[in-house]
DNA sequence: TAGGCCATCTGGTCCT
DNA sequence: AGGACCAGATGGCCTA
């Protein structure tokens, strides 16, 4: 339980012209507000527990602070595409290169996202190469 | 202290 | 009528 506006309690605010009506009508919009609102925070509780479990499949690489929604919709987003477009290589390199494949399947697993990083001496960070990073508006972004 | 992120409340809209 | 979903508003917490 976090932030309440000062006029907004679980009491409801559909007082102003329900005052002036019967005390019955007043509970009843009270109760219907107060549901609602209960309904509302455990839709939003279903939606954050996703959200979690979409970062407990979606790369980190090691970062110690939790990718952000925003951020974790982005990365899922180039994972999958990531994950495709090895499949669709996977059909050009049959048999002999499996080698490859089998290369390129253990980079995507969590425990080597690794050898997916890069430096950027520039700002001094490390980034996801190409394929898992994401883009935004356009533009490349390595968070 | 400003900005980012988040939880919560709320009213509107759509659907059953 | 009531529930689900959504977007806007608001305020708390955290970090640079």
């Amino acid at each position: 339980m976090k932030a309440r506006r000062p006029s907004c309690t679980d009491s409801g605010s559909e007082s102003s012209e329900l005052d002036s009506k019967s005390p019955e009508k007043y509970e009843t919009a009270t109760r219907r507000r107060m549901a609602a609102n209960a309904r509302e925070r455990k839709r939003m509780q279903g939606l954050n527990t996703a959200f979690d479990r979409l970062r407990k499949v979606v790369p980190q690489w090691g970062q110690d602070k939790k990718l952000s929604k925003y951020e974790t919709l982005q990365m899922a987003l180039s994972y999958i595409v990531a994950l495709n477009r090895i499949l669709t290589d996977a059909r050009r390199h049959t048999g002999s290169h499996r080698q490859w494949l089998d290369l390129q399947f253990d980079c995507v697993q969590p425990e080597n996202y690794s050898c997916l990083m890069r430096y950027d001496s520039a700002t001094g960070q490390e980034y996801i190469h190409s394929s898992l990073s994401y883009q935004f508006d356009g533009h490349e972004v390595h968070a």
